[in-house]
RNA sequence: GGCCUCUUGGCGGAAUUGGCAGACGCGCUGGACUCAAAAUCCAGUGCCCGAAAGGGCGUAUCGGUUCGACUCCGAUAGAGGCCACCA
């Protein structure tokens, strides 16, 4: 509810879900299919404070009309499993999965979750050791286990640790952890914001600038869960594209690390050989690795500077740390890099390459760090060609391959024009000459494990979950913090640890959150210690992780759900929901689903079995005529125009005009003047004046959105319902057209005709049906297209294609129509047949064809 | 730049998945009813030629596979979505 109301877009998966819903339940079918309210968060609060109400109260209000649209609709709802994400009986549990999620961490051995105290287990019977780094390892001194006794020695066993360095190495291990890194801070929200939540640099709530700084924030580990997350969309039935996405955002890519020694690093008195490790998923290009580049802030950078680079390094470093995400982002064409004067060793044949810096290689993906080979990446080779490096062609690409042709080169002279990128043959490149590229990643990546300096790898592009927000309007962690800034979890009795409320709970425009200011909630005593409560809160992704399994027994005082129940009624069946989510909360839902069932609390690997999306409804048709200048445009000239107006300019300006570069002015005109001819629409008076034809998403600036009410005031909830479903397949996005609706409205008043009666105005025939419908039997003709008529509608609602199945509906009542006798057997059944669709009017028809009691679980 | 999806009458869309293209609705044209309108009913409506019978063309464009293509394959053009310096 994070908007005053709801729009036509809404009601579509509503109305699907209740079809669906309402046909199981006449086949006798039990069916869970509730409505909540997801209320906590951004979208919620900015309401708030841009009405500069509270946000309870906006909250309140907005649910209460979402109800009542709702319930107008006729949307068979269980209202007794409502629920309120904004509710201490609710949030209680989201407070409990988080602390199940803080007390968890990630067993790699058997690729789950497991309690931390199974953890602690270990390490006090010196099952697991711990390394240097911090880092838990099997104990290499048991039967075994001596293949891993490299990597951590020399360990350390859990009784040798001091207790802050035992804290650190568990909070280290947590699912749940906090981490100072660069984060995304949006100064207008006042808050950080999490990866999924930032489209190219700005908000997605409001469209802000978003900028990378520093801040210790609660992160949680779903990158442990990557390669579940990957595989286990093999057993969704949800859309093809949708999973694309989720693999896309994943990002998994397999290659190998390869170790790079700096060169004349004795010499130079630095201490210890150090390495440089990079990433690559094209280990068979290494004999075409001309430099290495490290990011800005990659930790090495320091070592490897040579002094008389350092004022040229560091300057560069400070430059990039205050570039905006979208300034990055805007100077990404344009590669930018310094030398840090230092040399790498190419291990597979001890060459020397340079070590640059630049910010085109992130710190956050891979190591950090990467081997160029301008031959065969675009990136490296804008960088090489800007900067003069070699370019050393490694892979000859396979002729008369037709994809291939892009930045092919054999030998001859002339720059080259491009990066070859795709398969070929291995060239200059010693013992994998001739091998096609396949064969040659995976010989180089044999050669480098033998000796050391190489392993294979496989890297996501999938970061850890950002959980932590600056705003009031959220979860409370259940979390305490002490002087020293450690963590200690809330027990179980104290939850819910209920949001103070608060008057002024804006955003304080610093990293500071607004709890903060909630002096009496603050703080707390403990045995004598003054502890401070977390003044974060969870992100608004949080209470829709699991909402579904409230759903289930939305009241349950002592458990988040009954596991006989939720064993009964999970995975949920159909989910219906915009593809927007696709990688946020049906991310998120997905991953603390797993941690539940690592944990024992869920039966299913997944929560969500089927999965469909309902496409936009876009605003009606809207045809546009242009001026330049104060001259209209003709054709020819429309199809100069370079298309998308700038936003600040408002809506009338449509586009700049692409050979002269004026403004081009948009004019909205009727449809009645416009026609088409050939391709192009053009105005009638003006034939040579071309007209735009197309719909926009629906939105308040352009003035196009279309509100439920006015539409249900009209023509009545069954119509609306109707149509939405008949204006195509769920799934596509449509215009939205007024003008249509009117078929719908027809179709019923015949229906009702038909059934009921000529008597207009509620003017009722005594008998309450039609002199037409009798006892008599149904003509073979006709008998036919019923059961065809049923086939059809039950096959459609099944398959969601519910635009066909009111066609057949309409079919068989203009038959009705052509009939002296409608036999009632048949009108009884055609009104079973519309029920789902158009409930009210066919409850009220059952029961004026005398039957009694309500049809909505009739056979 | 990468990945994905889409393109059928004036409009929204059908087509049992390779077998009568345009179901159904809107709009439009003509007619009935009406003093008139609304509502309702009847007939017509892909485009072109034709008074009609009939004929020709037709699912973005070009090419291919097939007895047969809206449907499968390749290329091109256009629209939309997602991701985006991820090595």
């Amino acid at each position: 509810p994070s908007g005053s109301g709801l729009h036509v877009g809404h009601p579509e998966g509503y109305t699907a879900t209740d079809i669906y819903s309402r046909y199981l339940r006449m086949l006798g079918y039990n069916v869970l299919h509730p409505m909540g309210w997801d209320a906590f968060g951004l979208p919620a609060e900015q309401y708030a404070i841009k009405h500069n109400v509270h946000p309870a109260v906006t909250t309140r209000q907005n649910i209460e009309n979402f109800r009542r649209q709702i319930r107008m609709l006729g949307l068979s709802y269980d209202w007794d499993r409502e629920i309120d994400t904004t509710d201490p009986s609710y949030y209680r549990w989201t407070q409990w999965i988080f602390l199940q999620i803080y007390n968890s961490y990630f067993d790699p051995i058997d690729n789950k979750a497991r309690p931390i105290s199974h953890l602690l287990h270990q390490l006090e019977n010196e099952n697991y050791v711990v390394a240097p780094d911090g880092s838990i390892h099997l104990n290499p001194q048991q039967e075994g286990m001596e293949a891993l006794s490299g990597h951590v020695d020399p360990f350390r066993f859990w009784r040798e640790l001091s207790p802050a360095e035992q804290r650190d190495v568990i909070d280290g291990m947590r699912l749940a952890y906090t981490d100072e890194a660069p984060v995304n801070w949006c100064p207008a929200l006042g808050t950080v914001l999490a990866n999924e939540e930032v489209i190219d640099g700005k908000s997605e709530v409001g469209g802000f600038p978003v900028e990378r700084r520093p801040m210790r924030q609660w992160m949680l580990r779903i990158t442990a869960y990557a390669e579940r997350l990957l595989a286990d969309l093999d057993l969704l039935q949800w859309p093809d594209s949708l999973k694309e996405m989720q693999r896309n955002w994943i990002g998994k890519s397999v290659g190998a690390e390869i170790d790079f020694e700096i060169a004349d690093w004795k010499d130079a008195g630095r201490g210890d050989q150090d390495v440089i490790t990079v990433f690559t998923t094209r280990p068979d290009t290494l004999y075409g690795a001309t430099y290495l580049v490290l990011a800005p802030e990659h930790p090495l950078v320091e070592r490897v500077t040579t002094d008389s680079q350092r004022p040229a390094v560091e300057a560069y470093q400070a430059l990039t740390r205050n570039k905006s995400e979208r300034d990055r982002l805007a100077d990404a064409r344009d590669k930018t890099g310094v030398f840090t004067g230092s040399y790498a060793v190419n291990p597979i044949n001890d060459e020397k390459i340079p070590i640059w810096i630049a910010d085109y290689v992130l710190m956050g993906y891979g190591t950090g760090a990467i081997m160029a080979v301008p031959a065969h990446d675009q990136r490296d080779f804008e960088f090489a060609r800007k900067f003069n490096l070699p370019i050393r062609q490694v892979v000859r690409p396979v002729q008369e391959s037709s994809g291939a042709t892009r930045g092919e080169k054999s030998d001859s002279s002339g720059p080259l024009p491009a990066a070859f990128e795709g398969d070929g043959i291995a060239v200059n490149s010693e013992f994998i000459n001739g091998l096609p590229t396949p064969q040659a990643k995976e010989r180089i990546t044999e050669a480098l494990e033998a000796e050391g300096t190489g392993r294979k790898s496989v890297k996501y592009k999938l970061r850890d979950w950002l959980f932590s927000r600056q705003r009031y309007w959220g979860e409370p962690f259940p979390i305490l913090l002490n002087a020293e800034g450690d963590h200690f979890p809330l027990p179980e009795s104290e939850l819910p640890l209920k949001l103070p409320e608060m008057d002024d709970f804006k955003p304080t425009g610093t990293p500071e959150p607004p709890l903060s200011k909630a002096t009496e909630w603050l703080h707390v005593q403990r045995d004598g210690v003054i502890y401070t409560r977390e003044t974060n809160t969870m992100p608004q992704w949080a209470g829709s992780c699991w909402y579904y399994l409230r759903f289930i027994d939305p009241k349950n005082p002592s458990r988040f759900v009954d596991p006989e129940k939720e064993k009964y009624w999970m995975p949920v069946d159909l989910y219906v929901g915009g593809v927007e989510h696709a990688v946020l909360h049906l991310l998120y839902a997905r991953f603390w689903h797993k941690v539940l069932y690592d944990l024992g609390h869920v039966s299913t690997p997944e929560p969500f079995a089927r999965l469909v999306n309902q496409g936009l409804i876009l605003g009606e048709m809207e045809f546009h005529f242009f001026q330049k200048g104060d001259q209209l445009i003709s054709a020819e000239e429309f199809s100069q125009i370079d298309e998308e107006a700038t936003a600040d300019e408002g809506v009338r300006l449509f586009g700049i005009h692409r050979k002269t570069g004026e403004k081009v002015f948009a004019t909205r005109v009727d449809e009645t003047l416009v026609e088409k001819r050939q391709d192009r629409y053009v105005l009638k008076a003006h034939p040579t004046i071309a007209v735009d034809a197309r719909s926009f998403k629906m939105s308040k600036s352009r003035g196009n959105v279309v509100n439920p009410d006015s539409i249900v005031e009209n023509y009545g909830a069954d119509c609306f319902r109707l149509y939405e479903m008949y204006m195509g397949p769920l799934e596509a996005p449509k215009p939205w057209n007024t003008r249509d609706i009117v078929g719908m409205s027809r179709f019923l008043n015949s229906v009702w005709r038909n059934l009921v009666g000529e008597e207009s105005d509620g003017a009722d025939t005594g008998s309450g049906r039609s002199s037409r419908v009798r006892a008599a039997e149904i003509p073979e003709a006709i008998d036919r297209q019923l059961h065809r008529t049923i086939k059809k509608v039950g096959e459609d609602i099944q398959n969601l294609r519910f635009n066909t199945a009111i066609a057949e509906l309409i079919k068989l009542n203009n038959e009705l129509s052509g009939l002296e006798t409608i036999p009632h057997t048949l009108a009884s059944t055609f009104t079973l047949l519309l029920a789902p669709f158009a409930p009210h009017i066919a409850e009220e028809i059952w029961q004026r064809l005398g039957h009694s009691g309500s049809l909505a679980r009739h056979p």
